[in-house]
DNA sequence: TTCAGTTTCGTTAACGTTACCGAGTTGCTG
DNA sequence: CAGCAACTCGGTAACGTTAACGAAACTGAA
């Protein structure tokens, strides 16, 4: 059963010798450059199929003496959350790994609760001569005259976190939202009786700007509905980022309703579960939530939330980068990348999270 | 809020000219040869922390023209299950890779159910002259054995999918075994509710040969006895790799308990599914089991399995050999390696899964 | 002082690819 | 047929690092 692998490489030399012609020609019909006669070309891209060529991507890049250099439109991270930071993360190990092939690359942080500082931060990057830019879609309308712009000039465009539909010129780096939505409902159906009530928690200021929630949600709603276990769900909306607003609201809501389980829609559960660590007379339902943060973390730990559903923020980050670096200096063309995985963290998993 | 980022990336020339030395020197030191004078290499040593200077990994790999070779020591994929296909993914994907570099991988397959093709083939590789070997330790005595010859002659030494304590030179990739058996309790608990009667089932021909498997399982029991929530949990061995075999045992076993739960402590668990797919007549329990196996998706997709715990197989093959890549042409030092993630993988994520 | 041996260091050719520069060839116009 | 553009193609220097080779400087003993 001994399998050997005596693949010698072979390299554009090689393939010039065999096709009697310089590397140059050949190195023009790899990256299908003008200056070669159809004849030629068929010639050599016979001989580079004949002989399984595959260029070598370290001594490509290290060849390539190029002056890339990309934007990225995300939010900074808010007193609330640091989620963003999980994404500026992914961004950083980005820059310093790309950095060695002379790419350069710009952050931009805008304010999300404060749309003119987008459209500023936005307009900045214009005035600037980017190949490619990375955006968190936020600000929806504001970010299609933007994407306007960069059509005009030229400049790539990807998007990160969360999506508008077939509207940047290299799509979309992120979970799938819906079936997050589905994934924590069938959660919900694992932790919860027949007839039990759920309540579904969106808590951040500004929730207008958070469109995207409504595909979350419709995937947790459509789930349960179609399984006929008799719940009763609840939708409510808190509409503020500090602690002492949202447990006036959540002390009413849940005194009023008495659920049975909390979704909690977005990074913030940990604000529910501060709440409940609290606040120890009231029957504490089960919790699930979104994201890898530390705060949400430690009450994954200590048992107050039962299910963390995580997308993997910095992984976005440092995926958008490392397709743009693909498809600027690698040429591979791949099909649009595979959607983020989504995975489940539990008290006895999370520890080994973050590879 | 502009992140501004102009580091540019220092080269081995430049930090030659600030220390007045040759390239050839600075190299030296980097590489911390002999042939420098300690004066000088302090110098040199110096200039290189101050001016932060990072070695292109690229140029080094496109420059060394090693002539490593590795060899991977693992059982042949069973017809039973395509565990161990997945793990030669893995390592084929790392072959391809690595071969750039000139590094040279053969693959030894055995038979886990014949001890005898273990020690046929690490003699095999003895004969050989390879600088490194992963081996997956099923045979615990005769592996110690060849770690022994390995550690005469100077061979690195790599563990996946299981360990044995300290005896490998550079350790051990995979997930760690009695996290895997307390998740599988924590989502347990949450399946049933108490006093439920939990079957623990471990099936495969030479049981004796999978010692790890205990593991899994104390971490199973503990967990759940930690709950006092009144379970009856009972273990049963079911020594055999033939369904129809199989099948009369479990239609024994689960008449007589009547489980409202069954935990798979392998990837069999396809063998489970199919069981309660055929015999409709019987109480189908919850189910939870190990790996991204086709033959376990396709339950996991019809609802006959609700959780599938995944330790990548095909992601620990690969990363062994990356270790390898890492220690002998980049040489990383690198604490020893990040333990592996847990997956959870349900009916609602595991379409993402696989990145 | 000489000379062999050792230690320390510099020069240079690779590694596989890219891109600039310029030379040869063809085709067309006047 | 001259002249000139357009099209093909080859030669070669770079990219940052490694390693083989040999030169220089130093050491110590005769």
């Amino acid at each position: 059963m001994n399998h050997k692998t005596d693949n010698k490489k072979i390299g554009i030399k090689e393939i010039a010798k065999l096709a009697n012609v310089s590397i140059a020609t050949v190195d023009r019909v790899l990256n299908n450059r003008k200056d070669v006669s159809e004849k030629t070309r068929a010639r050599v891209q016979a001989i580079i199929k004949e002989n399984n060529y595959q260029p070598n991507l370290y001594a490509r890049a290290l060849s390539v003496k190029n002056n890339l250099s990309f934007a990225v439109l995300i939010p900074k991270t808010s007193s609330q959350t640091g989620y963003w930071d999980l994404c500026l993360k992914g961004i950083k190990q980005g820059v310093e790994e790309f950095s060695t092939f002379g790419i350069n690359i710009d952050i931009f942080l805008y304010d999300q609760e404060d749309v003119r500082t987008f459209t500023k931060m936005s307009d900045d990057v214009l005035t600037r001569n980017f190949n490619a830019v990375v955006i968190a879609p936020i600000f929806i309308s504001e970010t299609t005259v933007f994407l306007e712009e960069c059509k005009k000039r030229k400049i790539e465009t990807i998007f990160v976190n969360s999506d508008i539909k077939g509207s940047s010129s290299l799509g979309y780096i992120g979970p799938d939202l819906r079936s997050t939505g589905r994934l924590a409902a069938n959660l919900t159906s694992y932790l919860v009786q027949d007839k039990s009530k759920l309540l579904i928690l969106n808590i951040a200021r500004g929730l207008q700007n958070y469109a995207y929630l409504n595909t979350k949600i419709e995937g947790y709603v459509d789930y349960l509905n179609a399984m006929n276990r008799d719940f009763e769900i609840v939708n409510i909306d808190i509409p503020s980022n500090n602690y002492d607003e949202i447990a006036i609201d959540l002390l009413r809501h849940v005194g009023e309703f008495n659920p049975d389980l909390i979704f909690v829609t977005n990074s913030r559960v940990s604000v529910v579960g501060r709440f409940f660590n609290e606040f120890r007379h009231i029957r504490k339902p089960h919790i699930i939530g979104f994201d890898f943060l530390n705060e949400n973390v430690e009450f994954l730990a200590n048992g107050m939330i039962d299910f963390l559903i995580c997308q993997r923020p910095d992984k976005q980050g440092y995926l958008a980068l490392n397709y743009l670096y693909r498809h600027f200096l690698l040429k591979e063309e791949k099909e649009n990348f595979k959607p983020m995985p989504i995975d489940i963290l539990t008290i006895e998993n999370y520890l080994f999270y973050e590879n």
